[in-house]
DNA sequence: CCGCTTTTTACAAAGTTTTTACAACATCCC
DNA sequence: GGGATGTTGTAAAAACTTTGTAAAAAGCGG
């Protein structure tokens, strides 16, 4: 069942200042070069990237990306925020937020760090 | 049902400065001499080159050349990688690149490899 | 049966992911 | 503030998965 069947339209595509992903090629360049990210890397990029400006708690990530349920205990999350944020260089901080406690956040380039919202899909239910 | 019929031309050759294929007469030549391929070795380089700078997905392949549904096992496909690649001699990692965990993808001899892709046809769905 | 092609097998190499251990940091509560 | 507690950052090791490769086995068409 494709995009057409399920009514749920995803852009194919995000780009900001710095930086882009291809969601069909899975293709995300920094900065015009390519950045090389492994398979789960460019899960959870692409995952954060799509709901960007939202906050995506933990649970979900651990869910939609690895597949495991919450009460799971692994690291391996922050581990691959870590890499991610390598590979994101100088921008790492600015575009992937820590929410203490909760989950992270993708931010788009210049979004203004309050008061943002609009135009994206329905959270990953906020636990907490 | 043809390309006529179904609405979807392709086209019937392609060529870079190194390589050729004649979608016709499935004919390949490597530097102006003929490449001796068989039969699913063609199929196999031919698939790729139609989707030329597009990742195809292991089991896209499997499917496409060899009928064979995701859950089949087999190291058939790497094997005729190999046997390919061979063949393609001192161009063969830049023609037939890896993408770990996902597939592999024909690339043009010149292909920039960043910022790419017009003219293709749609994806062969990306096993996310 | 013969020659060629295709697939499997077994092992090596490369690459990726997860765990572990510890440090740093945030939050809560007194 | 300051300690207790829990969470996240970080580096490195360990575990695991995927792909490369060579050789043998199996399949196929004359």
């Amino acid at each position: 069942m494709g995009p057409l069947e399920t009514g749920i339209m995803q852009p194919q595509a995000y780009g900001d200042e710095h930086l882009s992903l291809d969601f069909e090629q899975r293709v995300v360049l920094l900065d015009n070069r390519r950045l090389t990210l492994t398979r789960k890397e460019y899960d959870l990029l692409s995952l954060l990237v799509q709901y960007a400006g939202q906050i995506v708690p933990r649970d979900a990530l651990l869910m939609q990306v690895w597949g495991y349920s919450p009460e799971i205990r692994t690291r391996t999350l922050d581990v691959h925020v870590r890499r991610l944020r390598k590979k994101l260089g100088a921008y790492a901080d600015q575009y992937i937020e820590t929410i203490f406690g909760i989950g992270y956040r993708f931010q788009p380039f210049h979004a203004p760090r309050y008061f943002q919202q609009a135009l994206e899909r329905p959270a990953l239910a906020i636990s907490a």
